[in-house]
DNA sequence: TCGTCTCCTATTTTT
DNA sequence: TAGGAGACGA
């Protein structure tokens, strides 16, 4: 036996590992190393069994993951390797299928793959085209529910024949719209990927042979956010061998609406009832009082108690509960801990993460860090791929790759500014729909500006623009077989003139372009370092790999990252910070109980991630979306814990004005305690800046009360009791 | 046709 | 608050 393979495992770990045949299904809790067991699952393969690692195909959530897996393996076994090994995501995979074999059921090989942006933009044509009022059916809405029909493997044909309401009937004529869109643009959006795999493996016997012969053992990674489609691309693949090992934590399921199922697990149970069950009960990552936290927590939710983790780490130092007077001081306060950690020794910057519920909270964040000059990174947020700049040249590249996307040629066609205006290009698309061809095959066929100006209708002036354009196409297709993504990006910078036209832009134009500059370096790295040379691989590895998937653990800096995104990773010192009623849990999934309780588990899965020390911090007022600061609420998920033993920061941290009222939660809940009523509806109340308003509402919130105040001029406004200094001036009848 | 200005809205999480 | 959509003038 291999010891590097077993040493590092428990006696339940050790029987996941060592049960190959038939499906296995690991449930178990945060840090109990699940992923440990399958990373050691597949050395053991290899290793041990001599399972050619090309036959094993191992799923993970992120890319990111599906790295830090591949990794392991390769360091831990010797004599063999395991570099055919197929890691990734399930869109990753179905893109290296489809890309393979996609022709079988009709798909261009050179398919190109639509972000959101691309498919909202449809969307939007759609419902022109369609006549449907935009304002009563947002591009946005719609767009989820056509993506959570196809997720569960829906089509267009089957919905439009069963669509129940107005909305369903509305959605599966878009959806039917759409779908031709994409088609004939040979453009794939996320689901496709998904849907079009499943539907290559149901309708070509010869491939579905060829796969599920191919991929003897199976292994998927947090079973529990994976959607229809993709549990039935799983029982595609493994219906030969039936050696699928499944690893997930019901308590985990935080994408549902990404339209992940959890019932995924309960499927499985059913479709293969040789099932054999494992439970891991041993934590490794986190403290015992992080871990109580954890149970806590969770024990709020009536659901999916599984074996309760226990730990050898020890109790650990006692959780920290603490409130910033506004975001700004909450996360001045982060900040100042994490130095004082690092100024003692303790930790490193990178060994610190601070966690949210929402990208926009990272800006204040990031604000404090820049000011205390703390290193830091952010993940995911304000994603540099979406900049205007960025698409543009992206756009020119997807056009170049597969020219029949229109949606593509759309958003270039007109920049830079070269004469061909909405009427004009309006003109164009009808032209090309009645006539059933792409843009780009009618610019081919029509090359000649008095051919353009007599058949589609344009002024002179146009159609000698859309001759210009329909050359440079051309050009910039021609010149661009054999050479290099960043080569091609150097071309629509200077033959496009992309620079000059961004050059124009006074204000911004040198930072969009060195936006630009670091798109092409960042394109020459992918080449240099993971040998990415052709366009498609280059457009499949910018569409797929997200932000959190080049997290660089070696750069020493603290982490900024989102709840979601946090999954799967860990951290010894973790803040969580916006614990706060409307925040965490966010406001739009506060009156639906299945989403609270999802809203629950995300919170569950940030506490998870702590290993020594863990933070939750609150700001007393944060800046509303509405309008102006709003006083908030601390969390429920604070109360459900709060009988455990917590601490708050040393006062020493905080450099607040002592004039400004200070209410760290204690003293003020205790000595306004006595002095405190409830404010009965309807009466009136004056208030120092808001004025004269009413009552709207009243409830308690521990010592206090909040009320909902209706103010004349002010509008609704929720206001603590306590604070707010209301002088009540009267009752409405 | 293009660019700027204003107004209006809706406001999470992302492969 | 910010970002998009629509209006309007050059
Ligand atoms: N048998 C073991 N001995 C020592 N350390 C272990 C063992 N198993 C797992 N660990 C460590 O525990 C930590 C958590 O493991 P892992 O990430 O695999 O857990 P997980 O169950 O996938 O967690 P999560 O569901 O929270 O993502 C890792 O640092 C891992 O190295």
């Amino acid at each position: 036996m291999n010891d590097q393979i077993f040493s590092g495992l428990n006696c339940e770990q050790q029987d996941a590992v060592t049960t190959t045949d038939g499906p296995l299904l690991v449930l178990a809790g945060p840090g109990s190393g699940k992923t440990r067991v399958i990373t050691h699952r597949i050395s053991y393969l290899v290793s041990e069994l001599l399972i050619d690692s090309q036959n094993i195909l191992a799923v993970t959530f992120t890319n990111r993951a599906a790295n830090e897996i591949k990794d392991r393996i390769n360091n831990m076994i010797t004599g063999r390797n395991a570099f055919n090994l197929r890691c990734g995501t399930f869109h990753s995979f179905c893109v290296y299928i489809l890309r393979q074999h996609g022709k079988f059921i009709g798909l261009n090989q050179n398919f190109v793959i639509y972000d959101d942006n691309d498919q909202l933009q449809v969307i939007t044509e759609s419902l022109k085209e369609l006549q449907i009022d935009i304002k009563r059916f947002p591009s946005r809405s719609v767009l989820a529910s056509i993506s959570k029909h196809k997720s569960n493997l829906i089509s267009y044909e089957i919905l439009s024949g069963t669509s129940k309401n107005f909305y369903d009937e509305i959605v599966a004529r878009v959806y039917e719209n759409y779908q031709n869109t994409l088609n004939s643009n040979s453009a794939l959006d996320f689901d496709d990927l998904l849907m079009k795999a499943v539907q290559l493996l149901q309708n070509s016997k010869e491939i579905s042979d060829f796969y599920s012969n191919k991929y003897e053992h199976l292994m998927i990674d947090e079973f529990q956010d994976t959607n229809i489609a993709q549990y039935t691309l799983m029982k595609l693949l493994g219906n030969k061998y039936q050696n699928i090992c499944v690893v997930g934590d019901p308590n985990q399921s935080i994408y549902s609406w990404r339209n992940a199922d959890i019932r995924n697990i309960l499927s499985f149970q059913k479709d293969y009832p040789n099932t054999k069950i494992i439970h891991l009960s041993q934590n490794y990552r986190s403290t015992q009082n992080i871990l109580d936290a954890a149970s806590k927590l969770i024990a709020s939710n009536n659901a999916n108690v599984i074996n309760k983790l226990w730990t050898d780490n020890g109790t650990g130092e006692a959780l920290i509960v603490d409130e910033g007077y506004s975001e700004k001081e909450e996360a001045e306060k982060i900040i100042h801990e994490i130095e004082r950690l690092v100024k003692l020794k303790k930790y490193k910057w990178d060994q610190c993460a601070i966690m949210y519920r929402v990208n926009a909270q990272s800006r204040v964040i990031e604000e404090a860090c820049l000011s205390n000059r703390i290193p830091y990174k952010i993940v995911g947020g304000i994603k540099f791929y979406s900049r205007k700049e960025i698409r543009d040249v992206i756009s020119y590249l997807k056009v170049i790759a597969n020219p029949d996307d229109d949606i593509s040629i759309a958003r270039i066609i007109n920049v830079p500014p070269r004469g061909i205006g909405t009427t004009s290009y309006n003109k164009l698309v009808d032209f090309a729909k009645k006539n059933n061809k792409t843009i780009y095959q009618i610019l081919t066929t029509f090359n000649k500006a008095d051919e353009l100006q007599q058949l589609i209708g344009l002024t002179r002036r146009a159609a000698a623009s859309m001759e210009v354009f329909s050359n440079l196409l051309e050009k910039l297709i021609t010149e661009s077989v054999g050479i290099t993504p960043s080569e091609i990006i150097q071309k629509i910078i200077t033959d496009v003139g992309y620079q000059a036209y961004l050059q124009q832009d006074e204000t911004n134009g040198l930072d969009r372009l060195e936006n630009v500059m670091e798109l092409k370096g960042l394109a020459l790295q992918l080449h240099e370092t993971e040998e990415i040379t052709s366009m498609t691989d280059y457009l499949d590895r910018i569409a797929l790999v997200s932000d959190i998937d080049s997290l660089d653990p070696n750069e020493n800096s603290v982490t900024l990252i989102t709840l979601h995104q946090s999954k799967g990773l860990e951290f010894p010192v973790v803040f969580i910070a916006g614990m706060e009623e409307g925040l965490l849990p966010h406001i739009r999934s506060m009156d639906d109980p299945v989403q609270l309780e999802e809203e629950r588990r995300l919170c569950y899965v940030g506490i998870t991630r702590a290993e020594k020390l863990l933070y939750l911090l609150r700001a007393y007022k944060r800046y509303g979306f509405g309008q102006g600061s709003q006083i908030s609420i601390p969390s429920r998920f604070l109360s459900d814990i709060s009988d455990l033993n917590v601490q708050s920061l040393e006062k020493t941290t905080s450099n607040i004005n002592k004039n400004m009222i200070i209410p760290s939660s204690n003293n003020n809940q205790q000595e306004k305690v006595h002095s405190l009523d409830p404010i009965e509806i309807g009466t009136k109340v004056l208030h120092k800046t808001f004025g004269e308003g009413i009552v709207l509402l009243c409830t308690e919130s521990g010592n206090d009360y909040v009320v909902d105040v209706h103010f004349t001029s002010a509008g609704k406004k929720k206001l603590l009791v306590s604070l707010a200094n209301l002088q009540i001036i009267g009752q409405t009848k």
